[in-house]
Parts: structure tokens; sequence; C-alpha cells
DNA sequence: AATGAATGAGCATTCATTCAT
DNA sequence: CATGAATGAATGCTCATTCAT
């Protein structure tokens, strides 16, 4: 489903490839949506999971710089062997291919608010050298812009223009880190309200 | 096409929805794959127009930044108006889909290219200040790393999650100014072989 | 579908006997419903044809009896030979198998109605020596009993049981004319309000 | 069974809406034809045990009519109440859906067999004033026709066409009742060979 | 004795495509 | 040039049935 789409994948093609009758399928998850639902939710259980133990002892010290650039670059690594997963998920995102998957899209929309509260946290974290109230805010801020860098990163992998990821999230997180310290200062100056 | 998938639009429900009989699409297009390569190739040619006619006039003064965020928020609003293109683009881009139209496949990759030419040039000339050999080794390097941003803005765009475009675009541009401009010192202190 | 019932029929059956590819029998009749509602439509149009045909020239002299007989024999002419669409129709008033298929079970509605009315006519002819208005009524109140017997009839035919037609036929006039007669001396006694 | 047809109902439906695991049924029928037979097995133990309930105690004075009267509206009363039987009866007659189930059709034929034999006696019984030969006889001779009778009037029942059950089964016993004494007085007059 | 899991054949329907007119 | 009619292959799904437990 990941190559080929929710509408390009068949039930008979995917039984052939899974060696099993399609009625297996069938029992097993009820429908096509059943199934597009089921793999989506132990994809999204593999990916946290994935991320979780990358992300096991993180950095105590360094600059924030050295910090996120040691998230992401693990973040990294997850994206590109999570691919199938990923590439099902902004499909699902950018299409109405599985409008009659609705379970499957409470998932995309689960793993994208989770993703994201994850990206908030890994910036935070990596602020947290500008005080934790700054942190927090910056972590905030971010945490949009932050997704737009993954979700155009694996965009990029897919489209294989051979820019190196490593080189890709070294730019992201200069970007994000040139930001979040301007705004960092900023609210030292003048504390928000 | 753009809204379910190649494959999940058949040809009776794009002929009923056209309002034509479906053998007035053979007629016109041969095939499926046809009617898509048709159908990418007419989206290239209005986006890139509307590009041009978003950036006619560009500012000749002002810092980097001043211009390359009057490039990028025009960009921005051709990507707000041109999402069916780029809904379809981007679908082609992460998916296998449409493998048996490999005229349509050509376009994508074309279109990507090209669209990469642009942002190339785009921050070169914002980067013209620093000198044209600097400018043209930033916007070099920058390019895959603004279309990250792009492609992401794109995703965030379709996920609805309710990130205005205008914020995000000015976060990748202080991001890519921030990178240009330690990029340009480092150039001009040393300059490459 | 006569002989199988409607959900003992499938489209591939039905095409296979048709000499016809199953896409044809889509192409020009939509669904298995809209065939069954085609089916019906045209065997109560024949229906209706073949009873009117049956019924030309009725004899205009001899007593009640004899012209009941008249009608009657020739209705059941008909029975016999449009057995199918009876088979048909009978099946879909006692069963729900073709719930999906409202618009045949219209016609089926259609057809009970229109049928009722016509054995309301022939009372009504056969008993015009009474009078027209005690006919009339005669005529109202003798046809559901009527409809019942040749309900009842095509049963009987259906079950094999080996009583022929003619003499069941005969039964019913006999029953049906003690009953009008009776009705009758009754009405020319005591005319109803 | 007697709502859907045979065909119509699928082993899945039924297991669900008795509650009971598929498997279960398999375990204590057999097959869907083993189902069926004892199906009509059963349904034609309850319902004969029906009518000998329901003619408990018949009248043994009073005329040929209210005899007939009381045998054939208590009948009636069983028909109402045995719907859902009759209605698999009479499918099975008018259709070959259950070709697959042989045993069900004997139990059919043995239904309408011994009820035909049951409404003999109802009428012989009824006629016994006119002399035990001749009331035998008009048994013999009427039975079929008083099946047709009985046939209508459920398809009748099951149209939903509004026609009262006990005036339908009035005109019944009236039409029998005259057909039956006029052909007791020819049996008097001149007695067969 | 009872049943959840499993399955190959078949279901109604839609597919992209062709072609006579 | 344009199209209604036609079609074989495939679609998602259900079927009656079996069987290991």
């Amino acid at each position: 489903m990941a190559a080929r789409g929710y509408a390009g994948s068949s039930m008979s093609t995917l039984a052939d490839e899974a060696g099993i009758p399609k009625s297996a399928i069938y029992h097993h998850f009820g429908s096509k949506a059943g199934l597009l639902a089921a793999v989506m939710e132990r994809g999204a259980r593999e990916f946290f999971d994935a991320m979780t133990e990358a992300h096991r002892n993180p950095p105590s010290d360094g600059t924030s710089r050295e910090r996120l650039e040691w998230y992401f670059q693990r973040t990294g690594d997850v994206w590109v062997h999570r691919a199938e997963f990923l590439r099902l998920l902004i499909l699902l995102v950018i299409s109405d291919e599985a409008e009659e998957a609705p379970e499957a899209m409470e998932t995309v929309v689960r793993v994208r608010t989770e993703g994201r509260a994850y990206l908030e946290h890994m910036i935070r974290s990596s602020f947290i050298g500008e005080g934790d109230d700054v942190a927090r805010i910056v972590g905030r801020e971010l945490s949009f812009y932050a997704m737009v860098g993954f979700d155009g990163l694996f965009v990029s992998l897919q489209s294989h223009d051979g820019k190196p990821v490593v080189e890709l999230i070294d730019q992201m997180v200069a970007g994000l880190v040139a930001i979040g310290e301007a705004r960092s200062r900023e609210l030292r100056t003048a504390p928000p309200a």
C-alpha cells in the first residue's frame, strides 16, 4: 500500500504477495479499510517505539545546537528506516484516497499530533540552557516549523534527488538554532505577559 | 486525480464529472496514462507561468532577508493557489501509483528540477549583496534545503494543522538567511579552491 | 430468476445462459435489481397483453356461469402459458428476497392491483344480467376471492399435484356463481343504502 | 429462511441472528440443506400439532355449512399463526431454490399430501349428513379445490391486500358448500358405478 | 461436544479499453 | 471528429464448508 497507494493496491495482489488467501485477510481485518487501519496502527506503534529507542540517553550537556543535532540526526535515522510507513502516512495526508478508511485517518492525525509533541520536546530539551520558560516557548513556537522540515525531508528522500539526509538535517538544525536563539534573546529582554 | 490519486480515479468518474463521454477522453488523450501526462504538463506550464507572474519586478534593494521574504511569500501564494497540481505532484513523487504513466513521471522530475533552479535563482538574487560568487555558491548549496521547506510547507498545508502559511514562510526565510549569512562569512574568509 | 429465485440466480449464470458477457447485462440494466425490474416490467406488459388478447370478443349472451366460465378458462390458459412470470411474481409476493429491488416490487403491486381490477371486470360482465348495479357490487365483493382462487390455482399448478387446471377452474366458477347469485338475490330484495 | 429464501439466507447471517457460532450449526445439522430439512421437519410437526389442537372437539351437529365454517375458520387461525412455516413451504413449492435439499422437498410433498388428506377429512366430516358414501366422494373431489383456496388465501395474506381472512374463508366455505350440495344431489339421484 | 480460524470458489460490480457507426 | 455500446479482466467481498483444537 505504501508503494502503490491504497486504491492502487488490490486485495488479490496483497494476498498473493503475502502468500495467503484473500479470505484470510478478510478473516483477520474485515475489509480493505480495516487492513489499512491495522497497518497504520502497527506502523505508528513501531514508529514511536523506534523513536523512543533512538532517543534513549540524550546528552545532558553541550550547546543547543549539539543537542538538537543529536536528536535530529537520530530522528533522521528513524525516518530513513521507517520510510514505508511514512510514505503511506504522507500519502494519506495529501490525498483522499482512503476516505473509506476513517479509522486509518484518525491514526494519521494522531501520529502527526504526537509527532509534533515529540519534536516540541526535542527542541525544548535542547534549549533548556536558556531557562525552562524560554525553552518551553521556543519549543512550542518552532514545533510546526520542525515538522515542516521533516515532512519536506521525507519528500526529498522519496524524490531521489541525491542530496544526503545528513546534510539536510544539519541545515535544518542550523536554521532552527538560529531562529531559536534569536527568539530566546528576545524573550529574555522582554518576557511575555 | 489530485484528490483521489491516479489509481483511485476511474475514467468513468472523471468523464461523468467532466460531463463528457468516456470515449471523448480516449479520443483526445489516448489512455488514462496519457490523460495524466497531459494534466501534469498543463499543470506544470500554468505553475511556472504563475511563478513568473508572481515574481515580476523583484525588489532591487533591501536586506537579503527582505528580498528573500518577498520572493518566498509570493511563492507561498502560488503554492496555495496551485494546491491541486502540487497535490498530484507530491503524490507521484512519493508513490509508484502511476508507474504506467512514465511521461507524467518525466514531467514530475522536470518540474522539480526546474523548481529547484528557480529557488536557487531566488536565493542567489537575494544574496547578491554578498558578491556574485558568494551568492552563486550560497544559492546552489541552499536550494535543496529551500525545496525541503516548500515540500514540507505543502504537506503542512494539506494536513490542515492550522498553522498559518505566512508564519511558516517567515521562519523558513529566517532560517535560510541565518545559514546563508554564516556561509557567506565563511566564504569571504576562506574562499573555496 | 423465476426458477431459482432472485438470490439464487447469479449474474454469471444468467449471463452464461443468455450467451452474453456479464458486463453487457450491466451495460443495459445497471444492476441485478435493475435486471429484475426490467424482467418484471416486460413480463407484466406481456401478461396483460396476453390477457387482453385472450378476452377479445367475449360472449354477449348465455348464463352468468357460462360467461364466467368463458372468461376464467381463458384466463387459466394465460396462467399456464405465463407460468414463469407468475412464478417470479408470487415469489416476490411471499418473500423479501428482492428487498433491494424496490422498483420490481412496485411492479408486483401494480400487477396485482390491475389484475384484481381485471377480475372484477370479468365478474361484473358475467353478472350483467342481474342488473348493472348488482353486477358492479358483486364484482367488487368477489374480486378478492377470485384472486385467491387464481393465486391458489398457480400454487397448485407448481406443486404438480396432477389435478387438471380445467377442473379446478370449473369448481372456482361454480363456487363464484353460487356466491354471486345468492348475493344478487339478497341485493334485489334489500338494496344497500 | 422464510423471509429471505433459502439462497438468500447465508449461514453467517443465520448464525449471527441466532447468536451462535456458524460451526455450531454445522455441528448439529451437517449442512445448509440439513438445516433446511430440520427446519421444515420441525415446522411440519408443529403445524400438524397446531391443526390437531385447533380441531379438537368438532361440532357433532349443525348444517354442513356451519360445520365446515367451524373447521375452516380454525384452520385459517393456524394459517395466520404459522405464516413463517407456510411462507417457506410455498416458496419451496414454487421455486427450485432448494434443489440441493431433497430431504426438505420430501417434507414439502408430505405436508401437502397430508394437508390435503386433512382437508378431505374436514369436508367429509362436514357433509356426513348427506350419508357416508356421498360425504366420502364429495370430500375426495373437493379436497384439491379446498387446498387451492388455502394456498391462495396464504398468498393473499402475504400480499397485504387488506382483505380480512375471515371474509375470504367465509366465501370459500360458501363456495365449497354450494358445490358440495349440488354434487350430493347429483350423487343421490344417480349414484356412481 | 463445541468452536475460532481458515479457505477456495463464487458473488455483484467496476475497470480501462475498443470499436462500429 | 465524436460517441454509445460493448467487453474481458479485475475489483472488493461473501459464500458454504472444513478442521485443528
